[in-house]
DNA sequence: TCCCATGTCAGCCGATGCTTGACATGCGCT
DNA sequence: AGCGCATGTCAAGCATCGGCTGACATGGGA
């Protein structure tokens, strides 16, 4: 299934695929594709280098646009991001014990 | 499997279930969690009346801290977050046309 | 030549994530 | 009664973030 594929890819950021993949299918010039979702070229240029996250509203926007739904974007922001997070939090996460049920 | 009860639920904020669930089973007093967690306690009551999202970083916080990992959390919060920007979108998305690979 | 797309930079702005400090309240202990 | 600690909530403060506008230099068609 979809989801799996996904899954087993190392993180990306969503951008990556956007870059590579989508945009070049899509076979438009850029300025049109920021028109089309309704945002500043600034900001699809700023997600195309990944300088931006894919927010759930951006999410929903290119999931539009592109007929594949918010998720699959939403998921792959959300696997990137916890792979940053992982290593910001560092030794930080060492110290959260596991707690069980009482 | 544990996917599939996930996406079966209406979206609901991580707050309700460590409030309703979680934090009365591990039996602590909150202020406790919120050290363990190395967060300040009024975040965790943000967190808990749902005014503030589980984001990357709490997510891997909260999973190290249960033992279940981050990926359920932030994945929660990210259903939840597409249906807040669904409604928040509203009109916006019917201009956003879907486009096919060319 | 003119138009448009491209890529990037700088700056602005409101909102967000998280913090500290303080307050009133309530409960259990000795 | 008095102490200590947990609870719940409020008010600022603060740095970062998400997204915007405006501008610039460049290059490729018609």
């Amino acid at each position: 299934m979809a989801g799996s594929m996904l899954r087993n890819m190392r993180p990306v950021h969503p951008g990556e695929i956007l870059r590579e993949d989508v945009l070049p299918a899509l076979g438009r010039p850029k300025t049109e594709i920021a028109r089309l979702l309704g945002i500043s070229r600034q900001t699809l240029y700023d997600i195309l280098n990944e300088k931006q996250p894919v927010t759930a509203q951006m999410a929903m926007r290119i999931g539009k646009l592109c007929g594949n739904g918010p998720e699959i974007w939403l998921k792959m922001q959300g696997r990137y991001d916890l792979k940053i997070a992982e290593r910001e939090l560092g030794d930080a996460l060492d110290a959260i014990p596991r707690l069980e049920a009482a």
